[in-house]
DNA sequence: GATCTTAGTCGTCTGCCTGACGATAATCAG
DNA sequence: CTGATTATCGTCAGGCAGACGACTAAGATC
């Protein structure tokens, strides 16, 4: 590998940021870490980390995944790439490009901080940004630009279940129709009707394939249990109810 | 600025990738540019170089897309971010992290190439790289793994027109309904009906505005001509039929 | 055990949108 | 004038979504 001519670029540091989004309690969580070090100690912010000279940006992000955290990308959640953010300024020490990832995972027992974290949190979106002209809940913003790339994060979540089959990604393996429902609703923030919503996603081939069991741990009537199908893009798609 | 200490992570070079999309002679068409140095010398690549260490990306981007095409993202042509490539071994020379972006311009006159590109040109993408299982028409394909982000950037543009309106970005300002049919039906790869495609065009409000005048330029009766309306999201969505 | 509550599931009806396609309008080429 | 070409308007049937009634099956409460 012969280098370039060292003056020709710019060095960058490159690192990934993770989005990791889940559904508690009906309503749509984020994890969040608390900064150990300058700049902005103590202060929430995204977890991620600086990509290795050896690996993939994927490969980056599972990696910071599993150690801040323990999930492991396998383990039913979903990895996508999300943006990169560049802006000169916004790491206050050097030049760094962050590479965004987003992260859709069933609910899970309560994170474990690591790396240079002091703690690690599972907070609704509400709390961490601002939405629809509110302010934050909390006194202190996500760190760096995180508040904008959470926002951005919590976008394309809320935009690609409607047209994909990655609601599933929030539940465990084996779900009801109603529990697919709550996400639904906790993600899009919208209650949705149950019979209408029944017969969508049990007519959509490929959607969802009912494994045989039942549960009744919502309460009421025992309920069918089903495994998320083959398909990934839902035609036609959920319709988003206008806000 | 203090800087992190330098062991603490590794130096990336960090470009910008261009995929520049228009329409011509009913062809989708892709920019790009020969290259004058190794690696990959002579070999068709896309447009792009490296960031400088006090600009953003999407100015990274715009300030390649003029210097290398004479292109200004502001006269009618649209600039978003596509995705990051960051593997490893992507350059053989070093480590390069490159921020790809999309641009969907109108028609123009001839491409000028700049930069360390011998020249530059306007090619159907079909010929660019591989489309359902085909061999691309040409022996070499792009440079570095410029294939896969061209296809990632076509991947978009197909399916971002269905529900936006981004389109018209391949228009001119001024243009038919007839002319934004064949944008559809280039970009997509099929014919559409004419008299139910204006039905829908028409019928989505801030989708078009009519200006008053009328041409002639495509043969045939006179056609209303149109502006772009301010509405960006299209609801309900141009649905591209089925393959 | 009767009743209430909670959820799940099946149907019906109506309106809107789409795809298929007939019909008409306005220009140009001969 | 005739035909070719493109634009534009209308009609009709099928499909899907929203609104909502009805019924089912469990636990909770009296």
């Amino acid at each position: 590998m012969s280098p370039y001519d060292p003056s020709a670029f710019p060095p960058f540091a490159v690192t990934v940021d993770l989005v990791v989004l889940t559904v508690r309690e009906h309503a749509l969580c984020a994890l969040s870490v608390r900064r150990g070090e300058p700049p902005y100690q103590g202060r929430w912010a995204l977890p991620g980390g600086f990509v290795r000279a050896d690996e993939d940006l994927s490969q980056a992000a599972a990696r910071e995944l599993a150690e801040e955290t323990g999930l492991r990308a396998q383990s039913g959640a979903h990895l996508e790439q999300l943006a990169t953010y560049g802006d000169p300024q916004r790491d206050p020490r050097m030049r760094v490009v962050s590479v965004a990832h987003l992260v859709l995972a069933p609910d899970l027992p309560a994170p474990r901080a690591g790396g240079d974290a002091r703690s690690a949190r599972w907070a609704p979106v509400g709390t961490l940004f601002a939405e629809g002209g509110q302010e934050p809940a909390e006194a202190a913003p996500l760190a760096f630009d995180h508040a904008r790339i959470l926002a951005d994060g919590v976008e394309r979540a809320r935009s690609k279940i409607e047209y994909s089959s990655l609601a599933t990604a929030f539940c465990p393996p084996e779900f009801t129709v109603g529990e697919l429902r709550r996400v639904y609703e906790a993600v899009w923030g919208v209650a949705l009707d149950p019979r209408n919503f029944h017969r969508k996603v049990t007519g959509t081939v490929g959607f969802l394939v009912p494994t045989g069991g039942t549960t009744t741990r919502q309460g009421g009537r025992p309920a069918q249990l089903f495994r998320a199908g083959g398909a990934t893009l839902l035609n036609p798609p959920m319709l988003r109810p206008e806000v």
